[in-house]
RNA sequence: GCGCUCGUAGCUCAGCUGGAUAGAGCGUCGGACUUCGAAUCCGUUGGUCGCCCGUUCGAAUCGGGCCGAGCGCGCCA
């Protein structure tokens, strides 16, 4: 099929146009073809390429023009300045692409062409613990990339690597047992910060629990029936409040996808005796160390993976290898992708080194650290509550729907409470999200709830809203699926029309880069092209064929919107 | 001390992997509703791209050095 994208299209045929005029050598190199603010697209390729041929630029892009056949999909192309070729394309290949986007469900949008099976390690909250907005970019981030990723044909493999092992919960079983079973409901109501704080507390100030606490872990790592039961109850009523959350988000995580640490827990002892045994790593300081190249510690000496603790105990870099290795080995995943904030890139990248050193992650299984920064308050510094503490995932959450609910309020104060309902949360939890999806995610992000709720600029409503308007018209027009064609010959019209033709490459870019604020800035361009589509071409008023090709503009521009927002795991309503 | 990340308009952020005069939104000020829903649109204001060198036809983007902020650097995750 031909490419939906202008510039996907152009590629081959720049490509036989440099091989033609200036020998097959070059016709690999990349024609730079680009959106430009000059012309549909410019491409650049004359410039670099007078250097490489010792011609001068502008003499290059006239070889090149003349060589070029694209009469089908060119209208005009001009040599700019120093050698840009400057490119109009024709209204009707326009027309005819969006038509063919929105003929189908895929809007155009190719797969990938190597299909990958792609795990992705996201949310990872921790049982008896509270999920607070760490939690929410990771879950909301790896939940976009999922997505995206799964769009493009790729087999998504969830993994939730649930902090649920480890000593604290020797003081956590104790706690339990001495508030009683029952209390257990408390956690999957959403009390664990308080939980776990009164178990801290109690730890620390009470001598006798604390020989308690110690010795339960004993247990539990022995794996005592009863101390595991009691372990169970706990993880479950953690992971029932945390599907709580993940239902408000929207987050497509279930309970099969919860690959804990307590999953690799059996497999790290073998782990340890492979990596001694086969010399991988040694003893230090009493401790089973795996020094990677290239990694120091303060004096400039070499800093391990600490594989084994000196007290025999596992840490989270066993955890992590084991990881690795039960991903590649059992999973058989040729990607994998651990969605963790910023400040772990060097446990990681000593992970994935250490991987690759003992043979366990191949050349051919890419593995990144999808970092991302902190969320801080709007004095900049890292986000808290107004008490001080960190500030609860569901209350943010709540007080964003809470928030729309007043708008919808405001607009609609007839609609039923049901529909009413739904917007805000439809609303609320977008603003969320998209505030957290739209800005490079490797840096920190302000949180800033009276800004993402609004809905002018590059905001989740903004977009929702954009989404809503052609789907009013569309709905008006009583048709869901408007016959004819589209033909760009507005400004506003051909704008739009050039836009909806990015989506594909846009949602490549992000499966390649893992940048869904690539997705958000594409989507947010969009809807501002259709908006003023919208207030220069009237619709409905229009007649015949311009009336026709004006509502399947609405119908693709609805469905890229939805489609692009569902990708970001955004709700799309059909009104609001 | 070493390493990683970041520094773009008063504020919040883009800048498509080196291309033409650096773009949005908010804010300021001023316009457009007997509406295909104005949660919108149009105009106005505003930047020495932290600083200095270098690479080249061309640098916010690449390299080096400073300055500033944040984070990490052996048994917590």
């Amino acid at each position: 099929m031909t490419p939906i994208d202008p510039a996907t299209a152009l590629l081959p045929r720049f490509r036989d146009a440099l091989g033609r005029a200036f020998g097959e050598e070059h016709a690999g190199a990349d024609p730079m073809v680009r959106r430009s603010d000059r012309a549909d697209l410019q491409v650049n390729v004359a410039l670099g390429l007078g250097k490489k041929l010792g011609q001068p630029p502008r003499q290059v892009a006239e070889a090149l023009v003349k060589a070029l056949q694209v009469d089908d999909l060119v209208e005009r192309i001009e040599i700019a300045g120093p050698g840009f070729l400057n490119m109009t394309l024709r209204a009707d290949w326009l027309g005819a692409a969006a038509d063919r986007a929105l003929e189908d469900d895929r809007l155009g949008v190719p797969f990938a062409e190597k299909l990958d099976r792609v795990v992705i390690d996201y949310s990872s909250p921790n049982v008896a613990k509270e999920m607070h907005v760490g939690h929410l970019r990771s879950t909301v981030i790896g939940d976009a990339l999922a997505r995206t990723l799964g769009f493009l044909g790729h087999t998504i493999l969830r993994q939730n690597h649930l902090g649920d092992w480890g000593t604290p919960f020797g003081m956590l079983i104790e706690h339990l047992l001495d508030l009683g079973e029952s209390a257990s409901a408390e956690v999957s109501v959403g009390e664990l910060a308080a939980f776990y704080k009164a178990a801290r507390s109690k730890f620390d100030s009470d001598p006798g629990f604390a020989e308690r606490s110690r010795k339960r872990v004993v247990s539990l790592q022995g794996g005592d029936a009863e101390t595991l039961r009691l372990w169970r109850i706990l993880v479950d009523a953690s992971q029932k409040y945390f599907e709580k959350v993940y239902a408000l988000l929207g987050t497509q995580l279930v309970r099969e996808d919860v690959c804990g640490e307590s999953f690799y827990n059996p497999r790290l002892q073998p782990l340890a005796e492979e990596l001694e045994r086969e010399g991988k790593a040694q003893i230090d300081q009493g401790a089973l160390c795996l020094f990677v190249p290239g990694f120091k510690n303060k004096d400039g000496s070499p800093l391990p993976l600490i594989v084994r603790k000196a007290d025999g105990g596992f840490g989270y870099a066993a955890t992590d290898l084991a990881g690795v290795r039960y991903r590649v080995g059992e999973l058989h995943a040729t990607r994998i992708l651990v969605v963790v904030g910023a400040p772990q890139a060097q446990h990681l990248a000593m992970i994935f080194a250490g991987s690759r050193a003992c043979g366990w992650l191949p050349e051919n299984v890419r593995c990144e650290h999808v970092a991302f920064g902190s969320v801080l308050g709007t004095d900049k510094r890292m986000f808290r509550s107004r008490s001080g503490e960190s500030a609860r995932l569901i209350d943010l959450i709540e007080e964003a729907i809470d928030r729309a609910r007043a708008e919808v309020e405001k607009r609609w104060p007839d609609i039923d409470p049901e529909t009413k309902a739904s917007m805000a949360k439809a609303v609320g939890v977008g603003a969320i999200k998209y505030a957290d999806l739209s800005s490079d995610r490797v840096k920190d992000y302000v949180f800033d709830l009276d800004r993402m709720v609004q809905f002018e600029g590059n905001t989740g409503g903004y977009l929702q809203y954009a989404h809503a308007r052609p789907r009013s018209i569309l709905r008006k027009a009583g048709e869901d699926r408007p016959a004819g064609k589209i033909s760009p010959t507005e400004k506003a019209e051909r704008a739009l029309v050039l836009e909806l033709l990015s989506f594909g490459a846009t949602v490549q870019a992000v499966g390649e880069t893992l940048e869904p604020h690539r997705l958000c800035g594409y989507l947010y361009n969009l809807a501002a092209r259709y908006n003023e589509f919208y207030d220069q071409c009237p619709v409905l008023k229009a007649e015949g064929e311009v009336r026709a090709s004006r509502l399947r503009l609405c119908a693709l521009t609805a469905r890229t919107l939805e489609q692009g927002l569902s990708l970001l795991g955004i709700a799309a309503p059909d009104r609001m």
